[in-house]
DNA sequence: CTGTTAGCGCGTTCAC
DNA sequence: GTGAACGCGCTAACAG
């Protein structure tokens, strides 16, 4: 049982032990040209054989860098609610590789920077180099601030016209589009959107959805369009206001994957097939929709590629290079939840 | 923009700017009584005016405590596989609850601390207070290695003779039972199971399942248990490999939820109606499972406890009190996949 | 109550 | 090639 930090050895041992200079030391773990070869071999051994591993806070605190990108992912926790969604997983899975391939720890929080009720946020205590915010939120106030006040910040989500941060995401506006001509594609011209048109990445989908009717010459009904916040629970409950008013509609547009499953399982319980009589649509591609019975068709935000280049964002930044932001072709993965 | 080093204040500038010597300002801020009231209130105005932070990084190295915790979740990537199951979501989430309830950070790796190819783990190199590893995975003798090397460690999983290290896990065996003997009766008799036996949770779910059948005198077919390794894709074929075999089955206990998932949805596509002709059992009750169609029976980890429990006892070992291993109860949640 | 002194463990000048 | 000295930003012991 070590862990006891007395027993814990410091770079200063080894020097005792080798019979060298800390700075030699130093120089000859870091791998430096300056130290000779077989002293470099002597004390690389030595420091192995006692299982010696350099201190990386003291390191950090030397070096001003710390080798760690803390990644939040904003969850408003009236109800400390959890981060239910599949999605945030896949992101995570992503994000987790990408900053591991650049030798760097993640720290993950469900804090946003701005709430700085306990803890200050881990870029500005000195304890991340940069940080990754996964959506922007209900308080874009909030998050334009604190994009404003910090360079080395990158934010997943939907690119919106006068807001100057650095933004990763897939194009919405066409994600929702495709979702929707799809639709009208097979026939289905009452299409219900369900989805939380306040937050800016869906406002996108929903305008697709839009435009792709008026592209189709199909009037829009705003009775159809379901905009309360909600997650599986409420996503099933607005399912069932659908069948309970015996609104008249032929298919569904879901904003995300959870929300289209949660809507499915209602209709069954409603006797109504899917794709038969609804056809169903959903977004984002996370990893059990296509084991989903039916298995779902959705728009693919290739979530992967999304947190490879949050990533890349995030190190350009950091180096103090200029950054654009990032749009991302969304694709229409046809499955069998929608008919076709 | 900040975050350009240079421009960050130390506490030495809020001293200068106070008048007052660092020790003071470290102490008002650090709201100590020896400090006198009107000179903290006037140094802490001062910081917040001048958006002063302390330097964790800093902080650390002079505290010894890093206050953040490493949160482990081993993926044997061959192929970067993904974390992919829900599960993992639902238990990160009941984590970071836990432990921002205690002012901590959480490092989260998808790399074992023994597989030390990158950088070395954070525990040893003072990066992380302690470590949090969830499941035992495949390679149970590094992990034992590493548990008994280390003592600010606290694993998830099973319950196993002859280890001890603390674990913390829901009771697995008798959940197996629960599950089994559900079905059982049901009048279920041919009962398939999908899970990978090699696991030591899903192994204990098995013999739990076993149990159930003997105590039941129904005789088990070994040619009824997949336990090829196996995730959301996998399941899918073993389903159909009962269905194109031509197995004689009428209920399948899937080791986890997303397997269950995967089960229905190839029944689906084979025309067999859950829960009518095959009655199916899942495991982890993860979010989705109500919202599944059917709505999934299945048993019940109680993740949010496990994740406070794993906390409290890595808490526990960091201060040096000695910590007993925390069974949880499983709880059968029955809905529509099982049939009653 | 407050200031001075002394490190925490490391990397990096600057000498030799 | 190597060592001595210094400081990253902070807190704690010791004086006063």
């Amino acid at each position: 049982m070590r862990d006891n930090k007395p027993e814990d050895l410091t770079m200063a041992d080894i020097a005792r032990m080798a019979g060298v200079s800390e700075s030699t030391v130093s120089r000859a773990l870091a791998g430096s040209e300056l130290v000779a070869e077989k002293t470099r071999k002597r004390i690389t051994e030595l420091a192995s054989a006692a299982e010696y591993t350099v201190n990386e806070g003291a390191r950090s605190l030397r070096l001003k860098k710390t080798k760690t990108i803390e990644v939040v992912i904003p969850i408003e926790h009236h109800h400390r609610q959890h981060i239910s969604d599949p999605f945030f997983l896949d992101m995570l899975g992503a994000l987790a590789d990408a900053i591991a391939d650049r030798d760097h720890d993640m720290l993950l929080s469900k804090i946003p920077p701005w709430a700085t009720d306990k803890r200050s946020n881990a870029l500005v205590s000195g304890r991340a180099d940069g940080v990754i915010i996964i959506g922007q939120g209900r308080r874009r106030d909030q998050l334009r601030d604190f994009t404003n006040a910090h360079r080395r910040v990158v934010v997943w989500g939907a690119h919106i016209d006068n807001e100057d941060y650095t933004i990763v995401g897939s194009d919405n506006r066409d994600g929702g589009r495709l979702a929707a001509a799809h639709l009208l594609s097979l026939g289905r011209k009452r299409i219900a959107f369900l989805g939380d048109v306040s937050l800016p990445e869906i406002k996108l989908r929903h305008a697709g959805y839009l435009d792709a009717l008026q592209q189709a010459g199909v009037t829009a009904d705003e009775g159809l369009t379901f905009n309360a916040p909600f997650d599986s629970e409420e996503a099933f409950a607005a399912a069932k206001i659908l069948l309970d008013k015996k609104l008249d509609f032929d298919a569904i547009f879901a904003a995300s994957d959870v929300i289209a499953m949660s809507a499915i399982a209602a209709l069954g319980n409603a006797e109504m097939k899917v794709p038969q009589d609804v056809s169903v649509v959903g977004y984002d591609d996370i990893v059990g929709a296509a084991w989903y019975s039916p298995a779902l068709t959705t728009v693919s935000q290739s979530i992967h590629e999304g947190g490879e280049a949050l990533v890349r964002s995030l190190f350009a930044r950091i180096n103090g290079e200029a950054t654009a932001s990032v749009i991302l072709p969304p694709k229409l993965i046809i499955r069998q939840s929608c008919g076709a």
